[in-house]
DNA sequence: TATTGACTTAGACTAGACTCTAAGTGATAA
DNA sequence: TTATCACTTAGAGTCTAGTCTAAGTCAATA
C-alpha cells in the first residue's frame, strides 16, 4: 500500500505518515526498488492504533516509548501494560474534566435560552 | 487580590494570567497606584470560567471571539449562545472519540493482563 | 524524447499556548 | 539608606506536532 492510499485510508497527509516514520513510531517501511514506500499489514495495524491513541490526546513522546519497548521484546511487557494503565487513568481523568466542563457549557447555553443570563461573560 | 493569589487559587502561574490578559480574555485588570493587579470578583469567575473551558480543549481563539462579542453588549445574545452551543458539539464529539480509545486502551491492557497478547505492537 | 506527476529527502517553517528573560519600579525590612 | 522582594513591561524563546519547501528521482504518457 502507497503512502497515499494509507493517507487516504486513515485520513491524515503523507507529511504526517513520514513523521511518525521519522520519530520511530512507525516503520521502517519497506520500500520498492525505486525508493517508494510500500506499507504492510503491520504498518497499517500500527497506524491505526497510534492514530487513536492519538485522538485521544497521548502525546508522541509516551507512544515512541510503548513502540521502543515493544521493539525491545517480551521482557518489557509488564512496563508497557503499566505504561498503558498509566495512560488509561490520564485520560479517564480527562475524559472526567471535559464532561464537567461539558456540563458547564450545557448550563450556561440553558441560561441563554431561557433568557436567565444576567451573569459575568 | 493579587496576581500571586489568583494564580494559586486556580493553579495556574502568573505568566498565563498575564497572557490571557494580553490577548483580551481576562481584564483590563485593574492596578493600584503602584501599578500592581488588583483582580476583581468579576475578573475571578471570567478567568474560571475560562480556565475551565480551556481545560476542555476550547482555543483561545474562540474564547476571545466569546469574551468579544459578550462585551460588546445585548445585541450578541444569540451569536454567542450559537458559538457556545458550536463548541457543545465539538466537545460532545471529542469526549465520544476518547471514550471509544479508552475503550481500546482497556482491551489492550486487557489482553496484557491475561496473557493474550500475540498482536502487532 | 520530453514532460508530467507522484514520489523521495533534508531541513526550514508554522501555529498555538504558553514560559522565560532582561531591565525597571516601588514598598518594606535590616 | 540600602538591600531585598514582589511586582511590572516588552519581547524573545520553547515545546509539540505537524506542515511546507526545494531539489531531486523515476515511471508512464503525449
Amino acid at each position: 500500500m502507497t503512502i497515499k492510499e494509507v493517507a487516504e485510508k486513515f485520513d491524515m497527509t503523507n507529511d504526517t505518515l513520514r513523521y511518525y516514520e521519522k520519530v520511530g513510531l512507525v516503520g521502517p517501511v519497506k520500500k520498492n526498488s525505486s525508493g517508494i514506500r510500500d506499507y504492510s499489514e503491520e504498518d497499517l495495524k500500527r497506524i491505526e492504533f497510534i492514530k487513536c491513541m492519538r485522538s485521544a490526546g497521548i502525546s508522541i513522546e509516551v507512544l515512541k516509548k510503548y513502540v521502543d519497548l515493544y521493539d525491545e521484546g517480551e521482557s518489557t511487557k509488564l512496563e508497557r501494560q503499566h505504561l498503558l494503565e498509566e495512560e488509561q487513568d490520564k485520560l479517564e481523568e480527562k475524559i472526567k474534566t471535559m464532561t464537567e466542563a461539558l456540563d458547564k457549557l450545557k448550563y450556561k447555553i440553558e441560561l441563554y435560552k431561557t433568557n436567565k443570563l444576567d451573569e459575568y461573560l
